[in-house]
DNA sequence: AACTATTTATAAGA
DNA sequence: TTCTTATAAATAGTT
């Protein structure tokens, strides 16, 4: 898409392979991104570059994504499992596939999903909830930022320091 | 990229919605072989649809890749979990305990607490998903306010047109 | 990392 | 969904 047309097939030179990779997987991430905002999809995208390196994009978490990839490819092919043999066993299981279910829906319902049961009262309370995170969220970012500006302003003057000594 | 420029928003139409997805999907996962083609990279590529249809792209296994992201991750400490041991049925109460445990971790940092190990990129990311479930639960709420309202309308109509009708 | 000639993706319309 | 086409965006090769 430039200059000239590029085949589609391996980049022999790996000086090469690494420029493009570096630009197309900038393209690929925020395409990736976008078809997620644009049409409300659930996407999640990994990459691991030639050398190994990972990278990774998920529109909510990738676990949650992965876990409901596998739940799908598994309902294709089975019959069910040997079975647990101990009751207390079974029931623990079941409690924790419960709360499992419930944890799963309270973070679909922060994230704006599954609203439709809700009452006023329910979802006014679930709107504080996601104002207060986002507060917390915020403040937190906001500290990082200080302490990355704070570390930075040691550097430069350690910086100016060493010069001012080189110099005198 | 076309007639006009789309503003990266979700689409509120849902046939718009629906056919810019079809669109964008498959150049998606275009770009997604031809990024694993010509750099040699390994491409995991998994999109819901918001109406819950799975599409899916691995350059090699998904499965392995999802592995192999998962060895990775978990080096790193706290991003993320393991693959589902989907052929050991004795592994599977393990991975609820720990699907649990990542769910409830979610949760938290949907409210704003344990937010300490995260990057900045991270909080970021909550931030967005906050942002827009938050929308969302407003948006839901305003349409039940609407709901009530117009189910009020109804009721003062009925009551005028009775008390007309026995006064005449 | 920036630039730009081209190719490619895609929004809107049919 | 598919095709068309004008335009936006991505990117190959260059600097």
């Amino acid at each position: 898409m430039a200059r000239e047309r590029r085949e589609i097939k391996r980049i022999e030179s790996a000086a090469a392979r690494q420029v493009t990779f570096s630009k197309r997987r900038r393209g690929l991430f925020k395409k990736a991104e976008e078809l997620s905002v644009l049409c409300d999809a659930d996407v999640a995208l990994i990459v691991f570059s030639s050398t190994g390196k990972l990278s990774q994009f998920a529109s909510s978490s990738m676990n949650e994504i992965i876990d409901k990839y596998s739940t799908h490819s598994k309902n294709l092919g089975k019959t069910d499992q040997p079975a647990l043999d101990l009751n207390l066993e079974h029931s623990k299981y079941a409690n924790l596939n419960d709360q499992l279910a419930e944890a799963s829906l309270r973070l679909r319902q922060m994230r704006g999903e599954e609203l439709e049961g809700l009452s006023v009262d329910e979802l006014q309370q679930l709107e504080k909830n996601l104002e207060t995170g986002l507060h917390r969220v915020l403040q937190t970012k906001d500290q990082q930022f200080l302490e990355q500006i704070n570390e930075l302003h040691r550097k430069v003057q350690l910086i100016a320091r060493s010069i001012l000594t080189s110099l005198f």
